[in-house]
DNA sequence: ATGACTGCAAAGACTTTGCATCTTT
DNA sequence: AAAGATGCAAAGTCTTTGCAGTCAT
C-alpha cells in the first residue's frame, strides 16, 4: 500500500513560492518569504517539503551554493550561472547541451546516466561593477 | 607586502594525496588517508590546506556530493559523473564542452564568466548492478 | 626572532529527526 | 478514527575559527 498524500496549505504555498520565483531559492529563503503570511511556519517543515517535492519530481536541486542547497521549480532543460561573489543564480535558457549527451556518456562509459547539469561560474553584473569600484578605491588609497 | 609561504611536509603530503588519486576526495578522505603516516594530523589542517590550495589554483572544487565538498587535483578541462547512489565521482576526460562556451555566455548574457562545470548524474556500474539484484530480491520476495 | 603552520577544541552553519499535537480524509 | 503534516527543539554533520604551541626561514 502506498502512502497517501494529503493536502496542506503550507505545502501548497511552499511549492508556489519556489515556482513563483526565478531566484533559485534556498530553504531559508522560502522560510523568510512565507513567514509573514504563515506566522506558525517552521523551518523544519520547509526542509521536509523540499525533500518531498524533489522526490515527487516537482522541483530539482541545483546544488549547494555558499553552503546552502538551492532549488529550481523550472524543470525544462536549461543551464545556470552562479555568481561566486554574491551567490545569486541565473537561468541561461538559451544554453542547453545536446539532448543526446546523456545517452552518449551512458554508452561511452557504461554508466546509467539520468541527467546532467551545465553550470557557469563567475561574477554577475552588479558584483563585477562593485569590484571594479572597490579596485578603484584601493588604487586611489594607495596612490594617496 | 605579500604573505610568505613556508614549507610543511604535511601540506606537501596533503597536496600529493589529492593529486595522486582520481577519487575526487573530500576533506575526511584526505584525513583518513594520511592519518597512518601522520598520526598528529588534524582535520582542521586538512581543511585549511584545501582552502589554501584552491586559492593558489592548485586544486579545484567540484561541488558538494552527499553533504561533503569534493576536490580535484586535475586542472585540465574535463567533465564529471556523480553516482547519486554511492557518491562516487568519475572523470569523463572525453566529454568536454566547447572551449568558447564561457565567452559565448559572457557576451550573450553580459556576465563575467570564468569557468563552467558539466556534471552528469546517475548510477555507476556497481550501484546499477546492486540495484538490479535488489529489485530481483524484492520481486522474489513478493512472489513468494 | 619572526611569522607561518598546526593541534585542539569550541563554535558556527546548515540540515535532519523524534515526539507530541494538529489536520485532512 | 487513522494516518499524514507540522512545530519545536534537540541532535547530527560538515566546516570554520581562536588560541597557544611548534616549526621553517
Amino acid at each position: 500500500m502506498e502512502r497517501a498524500i494529503r493536502y496542506s496549505k503550507k505545502r501548497a504555498d511552499i511549492l508556489a513560492a519556489i515556482q513563483g520565483t526565478n531566484c533559485h531559492p534556498s530553504a531559508e529563503w522560502v522560510y523568510q518569504q512565507l513567514k509573514p503570511t504563515h506566522p506558525g511556519l517552521s523551518l523544519g517543515t520547509v526542509y521536509r517539503n523540499l525533500i518531498f517535492f524533489r522526490q515527487q519530481g516537482l522541483i530539482q536541486s541545483i546544488g549547494v551554493v555558499g553552503g546552502q542547497e538551492r532549488f529550481d521549480g523550472t524543470l525544462t532543460p536549461h543551464s545556470h550561472f552562479v555568481c561566486d561573489c554574491c551567490g545569486s543564480v541565473l537561468d541561461l535558457p538559451d544554453i542547453c547541451p545536446d539532448g543526446d549527451l546523456d545517452q552518449t556518456v551512458s554508452r561511452q562509459y557504461g554508466l546509467a546516466v539520468q541527467r546532467h547539469e551545465l553550470t557557469f561560474h563567475g561574477q554577475c553584473r552588479s558584483c563585477a561593477q562593485a569590484q571594479s569600484h572597490h579596485q578603484n578605491q584601493i588604487e586611489e588609497e594607495s596612490s594617496a
